[in-house]
DNA sequence: CCGCATCCTCGAGGATACTG
DNA sequence: CAGTATCCTCGAGGATGCGG
């Protein structure tokens, strides 16, 4: 492990050991990035934030569905990553932004492949699931 | 909207939108893909499989800590989206296999792609981590 | 306006025991 | 061997109310 080690871009075995391992310290900070993509509200703010920044109200105005405990905590979390930046006007009213910080915009384009991989196969999936779940009712009898 | 539409590069709006938006159907398809991404086993089971077919107990073995109920619900979630085959040998005992079919093997890609962010960002993040809680340390008092 | 603290619900998921 | 069925726990996350 050498110092001053800069972002490389890692082979492809190192990528699999690090998809199928589940033990290990790099494994649970690994896992903790991926099941931060995964949820429900992360990649939401990180795709608005890349537009600029907002303020908490606007945010959850534009996120129909979240709670105001969800939408810190997200945020938080995103915050502690260094993928958003949170800055707060010692104003009466208080005014807090947030945007993405530089390493928050290199997610984008990760997360936009996997986008396009869903958008381009999303016909696909809903057909096999519709494919599956006929299947299944002709199993299971009727109801 | 066409028919007979095949699998095309969606554009980057597409994609945003695709990330950002809470409501509609195309949404949530796309939301249960992203999701699927985030689990905890799916990934691991989908990077297992790309190497090959391998029994139930096989992939029990590899995949430490998951318990029998959740590898078959994963299995039959991955099966469901047509990203697994499953194929039951009617032999005693009974034999079963699990392999990545076309589709599923197209899934690595953009996973590696994430991976390979994951993998070049973490020591950063790590970093970013550690001084959020520092910062928090001193806010709160000692304890 | 921004957010934390508290309470409470509810469903994901583990453990165990049983079948084809 | 490859599951299924049942029970049970536990923590994610919504709702509400207060505070700076």
């Amino acid at each position: 492990m050498t110092p001053h080690q800069q972002p490389v871009q890692p082979d492809s075995d190192t990528c699999m050991r690090l998809i199928c391992d589940v033990e290990g310290e790099r494994a649970e900070v690994f896992r903790s990035i991926l099941g931060r993509v995964g949820d429900k509200w992360s990649m939401m703010l990180i795709g608005m934030l890349q537009h600029g920044p907002y303020r908490f109200t606007e945010l959850k105005r534009m996120t129909p569905g979240i709670s105001a405990r969800m939408l810190t905590f997200t945020l938080r979390q995103l915050e502690r990553d260094g993928l958003v930046q949170r800055t707060a006007y010692a104003e009466i009213p208080p005014r807090v932004e947030y945007q993405a910080t530089p390493l928050g915009r290199t997610l984008i384009d990760p997360v936009m492949a996997l986008a396009q991989w869903a958008s381009a196969h999303q016909t696909e999936i809903v057909a096999f699931r519709d494919e599956y779940d006929l299947a299944q009712e002709g199993d299971r009898p009727a109801r």
